[in-house]
DNA sequence: TATGAATGAGGTTTCATTCAT
DNA sequence: GATGAATGAAACCTCATTCAT
């Protein structure tokens, strides 16, 4: 038990390690709470429902996420170089927290409609780092100028899910950033032979 | 299990149908058994359960699916057509049958661990069908040679799946076969400009 | 256990035993099956919610008891007698069913607002029956010609009630039946000496 | 906030206001402290607990309904007269304060047995006044010299209770004082033509 | 006196599955 | 084969009350 730590952040750690192990529909607030060392209670002083936990989870884990992905591509120089670093942060985040893995790749994804849409909105974010990224790269010269940013977006971001999702599934049996480059020559020059 | 009986495909069109209609959480047995015309016991003689009932409609929807890509890829010559065919025939399947989109993209997804896992099997043949193609392009000059086929079909496939799904979720308001030559370009191309 | 009878009468019987013996409040759906000799969910294939028991256990006995009412009435004359055959049942009713008076008298007035709307509504008809007699004795000439229907109706209930009331809350230790002159006296000549 | 009235008015005042407006069961603790504009703790240096509350409460403006009414009494002369103007009071009283009114007639109602047998110790004072009105009219020569006092007393209380409830659930739409004098006039004279 | 964050017991309802007919 | 009435386990959330400050 942490008691440092405000609860708000207490809970919404002890939801990710407690769907992590139990998985989503076997995460009865309860637990969460016996997790966190609260009363049941006591959530419904921090949270609206239990949807609300999974909301917040989302959104703090993903905020963080996005945020050190931003930061990281900042430190780099051309649209080619964010890319791989872009791709290296998230990668390397998930990789470094197994939970949060299972939990965003796997567990969250059973949540109903409303929850996903919800999601969907926290993680716009990142796709504007997306197309930062893709408009950089056409104002270089180095990108194609007639890429239709969504559908790039669509594919960056497929691309690094689907490769996650079977890293998890595969019980993270490999290394995922040992992918990085592979992946970012793929996007950058497909399957052609040059 | 009897596949012959017309009442397995009775219950499996109803399942679709129902779970379009109403979501997966409030896709009752008896909701199916009701739009499927038979009484609730029924559906037991057909499913040994009603995480049977998804893992068939899964199985006899998707097992279509692949069959019609493998039948349309037959008719092209070429790595890199038989690309745009199985693009063209993903997009082109999903676009003609709205309840079954929904199913698979979204209401699907919301199934436990152990229903994706099983899902995931009937997709290998999927893979396989794509790996065939990376070969074959590789074989012919006219893809990379040192391309990680497995990276290439979670690309691939990871990428389709994403804008099939977001296609989905904006309630399908475009059409989504007009995408085909330019994902087929990303993909074959990457983004780099020549 | 009476297998005979319906699973529908069975629960409002089990309801107002188990409501009369605990108190409104401490009358979960559990307790009322059990003693219905039901499983929980058995309850509500034939009620809507909990609501909906207590509902229709006030419409079951109500209706009976006013029906009760109304033919005992047919076999009198007057609207004196009548008045007098009112009183009469109407004590007689409550005095033999000693949990059904606890259950009309006390208990269930701690229900909501909302339910308490719904059974004015039974009563209603109850309202129709004291107005027939009241215009039958004014038609008569027995009664006076200027009196209030609402007023009088409100007097003769609210008299009633806050008898009988009075009767089950003292542990029913006297006989509500041997009151019946009185009151009818009192309700017909009021209190003063002629 | 009133910071001069001493705390205890203050919560009771609270209570009546946030009864009348959210209803008995919508009525939590903090919802009322909140409205006294204290904490929700200070409650209970004030009142053993919630039921506390209603029973102060109940006790506070019974105390004062019933001592105005004695008041009035006083200035009357004569049974009838006196009874009179017991029912002006009680109608008075109540159509001068809704609040009072929705929380006495309807919503205290919905407590459980032991708080309505503590309700009528308060009522006890009523009839007493009740009681010797009745004695007076009896030794006046005006009222029938074998009344039951408890039937009599019964019936008025009962009949004016009534009246007011209905009134009440009507939402107050006529006067009740302006029916003072037919119901004076049943209670004495009863449904008899003279 | 006053505060208000924390507690934790408790109950209605849903729905997959069974089995007597 | 077909039925559908019956089962019963399981969990989210509320709110009166406490107590350290």
């Amino acid at each position: 038990m942490n008691n440092n730590k405000p609860k708000f952040k207490q809970i919404i750690d002890a939801a990710v390690k407690v769907i992590a192990q139990n998985g989503y529909h076997a995460s009865q607030v309860s637990k969460i709470a016996k997790q966190a060392g609260v009363a049941d209670g006591t959530i419904y002083l921090y949270f609206k429902n239990k949807e609300d936990i999974l909301i917040s989870l989302f959104q703090d884990k993903m905020g963080q996420f996005i945020e050190k992905i931003e930061e990281e591509i900042l430190k780099h120089q051309g649209a080619d170089e964010k890319l791989k670093a872009l791709i290296g942060m998230h990668f390397k985040q998930l990789a470094e927290d197994h939970d949060l893995a299972i939990v965003t790749q796997l567990e969250l994804r059973q949540s109903n409609k409303e929850l996903r849409i919800k999601i969907n909105e926290v993680l716009k974010r990142y796709l504007i780092v997306m197309d930062q990224i893709i408009k950089d790269g056409v104002d270089e010269g180095i990108f194609r100028s007639d890429l239709n940013p969504r559908l790039v977006r669509q594919m960056v971001f497929g691309t690094l899910d689907e490769i996650v999702t079977n890293w998890v599934m595969k019980d993270q049996k490999y290394e995922l950033i040992n992918q990085v480059d592979e992946i970012h020559t793929l996007i950058i020059n497909g399957l052609k032979k040059v």
